[in-house]
DNA sequence: CAGGAAGAGTGGTCTAGACCTCATGATGTG
DNA sequence: CACATCATGAGGTCTAGACCACTCTTCCTG
């Protein structure tokens, strides 16, 4: 149970969050209605305000959704409206499946120039380099291979390929906070086909992933899915204008880390604006 | 120009937002500072819990970012973290494409048992079919089919195929607000090689898509675009841990209509959590 | 019995301050 | 000259109210 006062140090529309968020996961379903802002008050003795921190915290989340006059309650659970930087293995347990890993290849190398232009690197810094057979009740599911430049993560591979290599990242201070990815159809190479164990299609998605930690790229990967076995589920929000800032004004850098570029390959054709 | 008071019953938090809004688009650039809360203050002659609102907004949808003791600055165009509900000619056009379609068939039929399911309505409902090859700067990119149902637009295809079915739907207050897609990689039918004028690789990306207005399933729709031509840009966020309400405690429903289900088809291996 | 009015309770907006932490640059001081 | 200190000003949190708009229920009236 959470306690009602704040602890020391603690802000108060901290405490009144952790009470609703407890609230929500162990007491209310979906459409119930938490107390309303003045019971909050009272029960917390803060001002209203401070109440109103909270509660804006948890329908910017998606958790709660208010309605004047009538109250605020929880909000059904949306789709996700988002991709999440997932690792197979996770998203293999996600669904009650097995995940399994082969290793093909571990190895150090100099980062070819795609993998180096990926990760934000000179041609030719080392790297680690990880291809792994990835199976989900023991069926092939994807070929993977991974790039990780040495110096962020020497001892990476020294215990052998980690099950999850974003876990052995977190370990290492490098938590993976965002990523992109593009996603193409192409048909497998004989290589592929082999490894896949396919018959019959031979048509696979193929990924490449930048994963970021805070502002720098920490791992490259590509992936590729047998087509017949894997699908990727996208939700979609409405395509509203953004506001857009005026163009720099004449040149000069932007006196701050810009925008990663698209990854390498061919232009994107699909989503966002 | 943005006029510096509110206009009668427009609310101040609105028309600092306004301001704002305006002040980055017309004049600031990435990592400019906006004027401090206090400024604000005095030049709208508001308090500053209603300066802060107004910026709030723009944190949120991130526009601005704060940095405390600094100031708050315009973020930098975020690679935009989630996929938008486009269409292709929309997609085309902001690539500086030409879009085209070629309409195949247009018809009204009963809907087929997945269409049917897809919509949420009872197999057999009247839905308009549209197939259309869609092209880009002539060539051609996908083949894509739609359903619609009826009795939402029975006007729909009065006058011919609309360049944008989202754009019809729109005028008939049906405005998409979300969706969501699966997408997967096979090989193309002969049919679909001919269509797409394929030489070589067979694979194909299906995406196969519900889009919603409001609470209703407003379309369903199916498109088949070259492997070799076109792929799919996807922003990924950090997997956190979300807040999941409590379980139901008993039976009954929510009270609410619920989160629809996911689109007929393979179940869906990739993605969300 | 039907319809409308009133009241109570909810969230929405807003004020005019307060004190806090943090970043930065100017100012001294060793 | 290098470093510590301090003043300034930024955003972060918080108060104790106020009035408004909206929803729902209850009760009164025709």
């Amino acid at each position: 149970m959470v306690r009602d006062g704040a602890r020391p140090g603690e802000h108060k529309y901290v405490a009144v969050r952790a009470y609703l968020a407890d609230l929500v996961t162990t007491e209310l379903a979906v459409g119930d209605a938490i107390p309303s802002e003045r019971s909050l008050t009272e029960k917390f003795g803060v001002s209203r305000m401070t109440v109103r921190q909270a509660i804006d915290a948890l329908v910017t989340e998606g958790v709660l959704e208010r309605a004047q006059g009538r109250g605020t309650f929880v909000a059904p659970p949306r789709a996700d409206f988002e991709m999440r930087l997932t690792t197979f293995g996770e998203e293999a347990r996600r669904r009650g499946l097995t995940p399994g890993a082969t290793v093909l290849r571990c190895e150090q190398l100099p980062a070819p120039a795609v993998v180096a232009e990926a990760l934000d690197r000179e041609t030719g810094t080392p790297v680690h380099h990880v291809v792994r057979l990835r199976t989900a009740d023991g069926n092939p599911m994807s070929v993977e291979e991974s790039w990780i430049p040495v110096d962020l993560a020497p001892d990476l591979l020294d215990d052998g390929v980690p099950d999850s290599l974003y876990a052995a990242l977190r370990e290492r201070d490098l938590d993976p906070t965002w990523g992109e990815e593009v996603i193409t159809a192409a048909d497998a190479t004989p290589e592929e086909l082999e490894a896949l164990q396919m018959q019959g299609s031979r048509a696979v998605m193929r990924t490449a992933r930048r994963t970021f930690g805070g502002d720098a790229a920490v791992m490259y990967s590509r992936a590729c899915y047998r087509g017949d076995r894997y699908s990727v589920f996208v939700p979609l929000r409405e395509a509203r204008p953004t506001l857009v800032p005026r163009a720099r004004p004449s040149d000069g850098d932007a006196g701050r880390p810009v925008q990663p570029s698209a990854p390498p390959g061919r232009i994107p054709e699909g989503s966002p604006r």
